[in-house]
DNA sequence: TGTACATCAGTGAACGCGCGTTCACTGATGTAC
DNA sequence: TGTACATCAGTGAACGCGCGTTCACTGATGTAC
């Protein structure tokens, strides 16, 4: 149903039969970019087609001449971020030589990042998917990605018996980072408090790679 | 603004000046659980007045008559559940002797409840305050309760110099092994595999607690 | 480079439905004697 | 225990607003010659 194809600097437009034109192009972008201010500021469930043109600066016939739903729309605005996000802690994460156990913390908090507007949108977006068994597969898949880019840095830092079972393998070791991380961004949406949940990210990993030679 | 104070078995009736009637208590009862049904039948944003009703087999002249809004209704039917639940796990988590420590983790992922749809309403009540600074402070309340039962039950299990300095106090394990079950409820959400999701939380709070005695 | 034309993109007024909210009512519940 | 009365609780029709959606239009964009 929807393109699961890799990044595109604009979601496709499936409305105008592939033709697009510079006006049109800069008019989505420009909803999309205030449809992610609107559900940010104000949450999915509240946000009204009247409330992203307003925003964007147009009326409610652009919208619906480049938009079936604020749906879709949400949707779009999903994919297109999610999957610069996880471009960009790929990116981040692989390098040449191999990092010591100590690095890997540092780098997977500074590559993950801490954006409270973002985490709302996707803690939404994560509990609209979880009544619609189709998207969840899809947000499995992105959720892989991250992890396998993980794992390919954690690979060498894994020391083999240091960790129980379902540890010892890198794939496990990242899905245990993610998961935390997950926790942790749940934590600063009630506690709003970003330098505080970024510490605190820091001392779990620790725990979770094991003691730091110091 | 909302009452903290502790539990009812019903959420208190603000709006018949203390007196209640039989029927009317039975009418809110039906209405609070049809509420919970529908909200997690539905989500939170796509329930209406009328769903709640319709539950409930009463009329909407009946909703108002015992509640001012949905917003009041989901707030009171939070409160009653998450009130009852941190109960539950307080009353399950205090035992007489000191437990060993391989016993934590069993007693921990025994004690807090694995259901996906009070998860799915848990998130986006957490959603639904994170929009609301006052709200913010009643959560943080509540989530503290749950993690000085469990600091209390953890506080023998931790041995010196084995955890990190954030992790050293019992508190801070009890707010590791806190966050590590919000994350992987989240995963549950996603991945709607209760079992998996359990055996995935032992493990992580297994690596916390640190390499079992086996 | 200019003009003429065709198509496309966004406008904004208007429509109408869904749903929250109200209120005059009726039947249920509880009390007094 | 029975009757009469008062108050309370829930009914359901009606109202009306907010907002999604449409559509005839106009100005913008792009192309052909």
């Amino acid at each position: 149903m929807v393109s699961t194809s890799p990044a595109h600097p604009l979601p496709p437009d499936t409305r105008s039969g592939g033709r697009v034109t510079r006006r049109r192009a800069e008019t989505r972008r420009r909803l999309l970019d205030a449809a992610f201010a609107a559900f940010a500021e104000l949450g999915v469930g509240r946000v009204r087609v009247e409330d992203v043109c307003e925003r964007a600066h147009y009326t409610r016939g652009a919208f619906y001449s480049n938009f079936d739903s604020l749906d879709e729309l949400f949707f779009a605005l999903y994919q297109e971020r999610a999957t610069a996000i996880t471009e960009q802690v790929t990116v981040a994460l692989v390098c040449e030589e191999r990092p010591a156990r100590r690095d890997l913390v540092d780098r997977v908090v500074a590559a993950l990042s801490f954006d409270r507007a973002w985490s709302l949108v996707v803690a939404e977006f994560t509990l609209y998917a979880a009544r619609r068994p189709a998207l969840c597969a899809q947000l499995a898949e992105r959720r892989d990605a991250v992890q396998e880019a993980l794992a390919r840095v954690v690979d060498d830092a894994v020391e083999r018996g240091h960790l129980p079972v379902s540890m010892r393998s890198a794939d496990g070791l990242a899905a245990a980072i993610l998961t935390i991380y997950h926790g942790v961004s749940g934590e600063m949406l009630i506690h709003r408090d970003e330098a505080r949940a970024r510490a605190w990210l820091a001392d779990l990993l620790a725990v979770l790679v094991g003691p730091v030679d110091s």
